[in-house]
RNA sequence: GGUCCCAUCGUCUAGAGGCCUAGGACAUAGCCCUCUCAAGGCUAAGACACGGGUUCGAAUCCCGUUGGGACUACCA
């Protein structure tokens, strides 16, 4: 390809960034990429009222915590409209565009009548043929499409799709309010910035045929059109909230990590042999519209948060300990970032971060490392705090005060010669002490956990449940 | 209703007519490792929607059926 490759993505900001959209976002970017292109960013927000700037200002968030960074944009169409007036006006000058001047009551009138009549719900034409716009009542303005014919399709995902110019009906490129519509502005748009492939949801494969009328009417050279196949919820409906967390936002706040949620996508619908795990520089040197499929994809959370576990256990300790504050702070762990020692956090997160699946858990598995004092479940401590056990937690108790060298290594010594002294099999006494320490059962190996919490707060602890017990 | 798209394990997918006794991954189960929980390793179970063609040969090509999805706005 010697032509320049420039392709968009241009999300409407009447909601969150969704993970479909995410998706469309990144297969566009790994486009760009891929070919040394531009990627275009560009926000629909010609339905004034549902779009709203603190939607723009997260989804202009939300790409840029996946890495989607763009070269140009993001643009506005709101600030396009003298733009799409000019297109529209060129339209109706070449007549290839028309005033219409039913109303919303007559049209919603006969489409319940050919509903009724059981035949397509197309606009019938009635203005098309008028000779002046009406001067006194507002009209919208309709584009004239074929009414014979077919138009093709040459769709890079879906093959050649071949639509009846019949099915198309002459649709409102402007409100009779002049506001622009989505058909005309994504033309329009796409002309004006000069957009070579179209990759976008394969929801806007029906619309493709009438765009491409509105391309020959402006003699445009046409764009490559890729529609991308949908993904689904578990029960293979279109993915809507009914099935939980569907925003990036959302799973930010629940504690996935960008690279995760970028390598799931990119392997909803893409494929590279069969490889699971990919770098960035690795999706963009790979990434092939030729080898995305064409069936819809089942949203598998149980994937998403297997790949986050993944990224978690490989990521730097550093990197997590800095990510991890926000939800520590969230869950009233720590009051502010001031409260903790970096360098510490990372040591415990060392030992955590391949038993977390999310920085969230990985927050909550941070509380017994950092409280000042801990609960115990009371059946885990009838189970594991029995006499005998407590009689193990002194003597530990005292080895511990009297170490030199309070390292793993040395405590590992300890545990060693108490279970040898008493002919116990380790579990024996790690167990009492990880309840006494940690309040819960499980948790990263014993020696390490006690070098990490440290000498004070595990003697505390000790102490603690050692009263308890025998008064 | 009309138009269009799609169809391999529960899920994501590999598969470009013989390399397929259909491969990998998630999830599930078992085993190993082990101070617990993980991680890791090994193993198991699990799919070509159905029916017709084409072909010496079909998961792969064609047609139909069924099932799912999208679009059908003065929403995007």
């Amino acid at each position: 390809m010697n032509q320049q490759i420039r392709v968009r993505f241009a999300p409407s900001p009447t909601g969150f960034l969704h993970i479909g959209g995410a998706r469309t976002a990144l297969f566009n970017w790994l486009f760009a990429r891929h070919y040394k292109g531009v990627f275009v960013l560009r926000i629909e927000d010609t339905d004034r009222n549902r779009s709203t700037d603190e939607y723009m200002n997260l989804i202009i968030q939300d790409m840029k915590w996946l890495g989607l960074d763009w070269d140009e944009g993001p643009f506005r169409q709101t600030d396009r409209f003298d733009i799409y007036r000019d297109y529209a006006n060129r339209l109706i000058q070449a007549g290839k565009a028309y005033y219409c001047c039913c109303t919303t009551e007559e049209l919603e009138r006969k489409r319940q009548l050919a509903i009724a009549a059981g035949l397509p719900m197309k606009y019938d034409g009635k203005c098309r043929d008028l000779k002046k716009p009406p001067s006194n009542i507002p009209a919208a303005i309709r584009f004239k499409m074929p009414k014979e014919g077919q138009t093709i399709v040459n769709d890079l995902v879906k093959g050649c799709v071949i639509f009846d110019n019949s099915q198309i009906e002459d649709l409102v490129i402007v409100r009779s309010d002049g506001t622009p519509t989505y058909n005309f502005v994504v033309v329009v748009d796409d002309i004006d910035m000069n957009i070579s492939h179209i990759i976008r949801g394969d929801d806007h494969l029906n619309n493709t045929p009438k765009q491409i009328h509105i391309y020959e009417a402006f003699s445009s050279k046409m764009p490559q059109f890729a529609h991308l196949p949908m993904i689904l919820g578990h029960d293979k409906s279109r993915l809507s909230k009914r099935h939980g967390a569907t925003s990036v936002l959302a799973y930010k706040d629940m504690g996935y990590l960008p690279e995760a949620i970028v390598n799931y996508l990119a392997r909803l619908g893409w494929s590279h042999g069969d490889q699971e795990i990919f770098t960035k520089d690795e999706m963009v040197n790979f990434f092939s519209i030729e080898n995305i499929g064409k069936s819809a994809a089942v949203f598998n959370p149980e994937k998403l948060l297997w790949l986050n576990s993944h990224y978690i256990i490989r990521s730097d300790s550093e990197r997590l300990a800095e990510l991890v504050i926000p939800f520590l702070i969230n869950k009233g762990i720590i009051e502010s970032d001031k409260d903790i020692d970096l360098k510490w956090l990372s040591k415990a997160i060392n030992l955590l971060k391949e038993r977390a699946k999310t920085l969230d858990e990985l927050a909550n598995s941070l509380n017994y490392f950092i409280a000042d004092s801990i609960e115990i479940d009371p059946k885990i401590a009838q189970k594991f705090l029995m006499p005998q056990s407590i009689k193990y937690l002194i003597e530990l108790k005292n080895a511990l005060l009297s170490l030199d060298d309070f390292s793993s290594a040395s405590i590992e010594k300890i545990f060693n010669t108490l279970a040898e002294s008493y002919s116990l099999k380790l579990g024996a006494i790690a167990q009492p002490v990880r309840v006494a320490i940690t309040g819960g059962t499980a948790s990263p190996g014993i020696y390490e956990l006690i070098e990490i919490i440290g000498r004070e707060k595990t003697i505390d602890r000790l102490s603690k449940v050692i009263e308890q017990k025998i008064t």
